[in-house]
DNA sequence: AAGCAATGCAACCGCCCGAGA
DNA sequence: ATCTCGGGCGGTTGCATTGCT
């Protein structure tokens, strides 16, 4: 192993990325596509290795690359994907258009850290304590990442959750906590960036989740006692999340051309709902009264799960930066929901 | 203002896997 | 069946920037 054949060449360049070379990359890539990188950097002039070419482009280059601040919708997705994934960061990437695995990586492995160390001061039962102190690694918990934690700690809950990939989909419990997939019952307009969310056949009352692909979710919503307000409850529904049409756009290019690249978007804002509940016009209006209700009801769960179960720590949803809120004791719940979509998730192809 | 620590992030490394010879 | 090659991915490193004292 080692070097790839085209990286083992003398004259191939490491380091930082000019200006001049990225203009290459870029004019080459734009005009010709990639066929095979490791002739991108020959073409192309540049004295680069084939895979250090297909790095740049992809976390970089690409136009539609969606640059600046994760929102709180794009955190929770993460959060929630992470707990049915783990540390399979293109997979999550491939759920937040425009983003990239290197970018959620980045953000995780440095977001996690404020995370767990911003409850420290507020800790009652231990105050000044770190809630969680970073263990040596072991043979156990290596390769969950480099972040690895005392007993009851993430990196356990984020194994288990990983484990729980495969339970029984009917379990009972799926919905006890609200899913961070939010949808809204009576209305379907897009919740989750890069996503459009289809209403379905509301005559089910079977509590599971069916016909999970990577790239669609139907979930069947059972409407007992999910929430606590049950405000958006009063009926099942089946929910479908698929990439939106935008997110399967080809950019121009022939999806099925070997040169065809893997689109993404730079502009959520272009996402078209397929929902029905807002009319077949579907009003950003509509769009901002969805994500308002969504964030009310997100917002009295944590206020009243928080009450109810004092011993965990609640991601504060309310707040952009994120705060986690204390409760008596230190333990840490990373997403309430994640035991949820790590058993709503299911993937064809072995995780 | 200077020095240090913390943080963010681009890029590289090493490995795995599938396709094709 | 085996080997080679190249794409892809997760883990890690190292530099630049920012914040703090």
């Amino acid at each position: 192993m080692g070097h790839h054949s085209c990286c083992n060449q003398q004259k191939v360049k490491r380091g930082l990325w000019s200006p001049e070379e990225d203009e290459k990359l870029i004019r080459y890539i734009t005009t010709h596509g990639y066929g095979c990188w490791s002739e991108v950097p020959e073409k192309a002039g540049l004295q680069r290795c084939g895979k250090s070419c297909r790095l740049r482009w992809i976390n970089y280059l690409r136009p539609d690359i969606r640059r600046g601040r994760f929102t709180p919708e794009e955190e929770k997705l993460i959060i929630s994907l992470h707990g049915a994934v783990g540390n399979r960061w293109a997979h999550i990437a491939s759920h937040l258009p425009g983003r990239t695995d290197n970018e959620i990586k980045n953000y995780w492995n440095s977001w996690i850290k404020k995370k767990i160390r911003k409850p420290t001061s507020s800790s009652s039962s231990s105050p000044g304590a770190p809630v969680l102190a970073p263990n040596p690694p072991t043979d156990h918990n290596q390769q969950s990442g480099q972040f690895t934690y005392n007993a009851n700690q993430l990196d356990q809950m984020m194994n288990h959750q990983h484990n729980n990939n495969n339970v029984d989909p009917h379990h009972d419990n799926l919905f006890s906590s609200p899913p961070l997939f939010m949808f809204d019952t009576a209305g379907c307009c897009p919740v989750l960036q890069g996503y459009t969310v289809n209403s379905g056949d509301c005559s089910s009352n079977n509590n599971f989740i069916s016909t999970l692909t990577e790239d669609q979710m139907i979930l069947h919503q059972n409407s007992s006692s999910m929430w606590p307000n049950d405000q958006s409850s009063s009926s099942s529904a089946t929910v479908l999340i698929q990439p939106s049409a935008a997110f399967s756009s080809t950019n121009g290019m022939d999806s099925n051309s070997a040169n065809y690249l893997p689109p993404l978007i730079d502009n959520i804002e272009n996402m078209v709902a397929i929902g029905q509940s807002c009319g077949e016009n579907v009003s950003l209006d509509c769009m901002q009264k969805q994500h308002d209700d969504h964030q009310l009801i997100m917002n009295q769960w944590e206020v009243e799960a928080q009450q109810q179960c004092p011993s965990y720590l609640f991601w504060d949803q309310s707040e952009e930066e994120g705060q986690l809120l204390s409760g008596e004791e230190t333990q840490v719940l990373a997403t309430t929901a994640s035991n949820n979509i790590g058993a709503m998730l299911s993937y064809p192809s072995p995780l």
